[in-house]
DNA sequence: TGCAATTGGGATTAATAGGTCTTAATTACT
DNA sequence: AGTAATTAAGACCTATTAATCCCAATTGCA
């Protein structure tokens, strides 16, 4: 199950992570995102279109076209991307699943919840695509020269681990 | 979407907070407590089968059986029930996708992440039943007079309004 | 103008999670 | 023993999400 975000929730994250690092020669193709990032290529293309609907992203058809941010990634929130594809469920939801969340009344774990939610919030409000493409850089590097021993990738061919260097 | 738990999992939480606060009655019947809780009665079934089997608690059949917790409540951890249901994969997870998470050459957003998931381990690990059952109480009763003007549940009967009071 | 390279969007299929129903097994009481 | 009450278990259906496929629309360039 995912947690937290939707898988397209998800990709969307990278994908614009992915834009922000690479923003010196935008447009980028979608075609080269989703090969770097192992993300299915139409699944990104309609996560791509909703970033770009919602204003996130610019798209140019044709020769020469591609994906680029709409902003400096500098002026882009980790919440904007997550409330563009996932809604405000995120941010509203009741982590027991009732209907509404309030501070009157709260339920036995909702002084927790809170706490912790907060907590969330704050890692999407407060940081930008720029500062968090800033280490991006020499992981994909790495990634390069563990693509072929990592994570038995010729086996599992659709283990993502672009990003991700800790295996 | 769910969030952080799967939905068995938020029933696991109410009905183990259910046991907790009725304790001096146990063992209670499934049927009364997917009534009180509005959960699908054989769904509850399911999902108490998987605690019981867990060992979280103790079922009885037969002529005055029913479901009581296995311990005492200040005994059980919400960390306790949320693994016998949705695994560990909370605990392990990578919030972007990634299959697995470390903090040697952490990915842009490891840090914050880890902070956010500190703050939920919290919750899980250091609250146990009995201190989150003490404020159920009163709920209950007020629920009973919200039932019928609260959040429409005659067009809408599969609201679960029961623990939740902000509405 | 015509062609090739792209994104856009709808239809379809597959996978997963959630919910319903039926029957079996067990227990307690008479 | 017999019967009613209750959990156990599995088959089945439904809804949601994820993934795939196909073709249309747009753009740049020869
Ligand atoms: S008070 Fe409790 S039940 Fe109500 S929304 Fe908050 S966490 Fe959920
Ligand atoms: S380092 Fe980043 S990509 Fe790797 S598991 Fe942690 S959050 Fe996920």
């Amino acid at each position: 199950m995912p947690l937290l975000f939707s898988k397209s929730c998800e990709y969307a994250l990278q994908a614009a992570l992915f834009l922000a690092r690479h923003r010196d020669r935008s447009p980028i193709l979608l075609r080269e995102i989703s090969d770097s990032l192992y993300i299915p290529y139409h699944v990104l293309s309609k996560t791509m279109q909703n970033l770009a609907k919602n204003g996130l992203l610019i798209s140019n058809k044709g020769m020469n076209g591609g994906f680029a941010l709409s902003r400096h990634p500098s002026e882009i929130l980790l919440k904007d991307i997550v409330h563009a594809i996932d809604g405000d469920e995120l941010f509203t939801r009741c982590v027991l699943g009732f209907p509404k969340c309030g501070d009157r009344n709260p339920c036995p774990v909702h002084n927790q919840w809170t706490k912790a939610k907060d907590s969330i919030l704050e890692m999407l409000y407060e940081r930008n695509l720029d500062e968090l493409s800033q280490n991006l850089d020499t992981k994909i590097n790495l990634i390069e020269t563990l693509k072929e021993r990592c994570c038995d990738t010729k086996s599992n061919p659709n283990l993502r681990i672009d990003l991700h260097t800790c295996c």
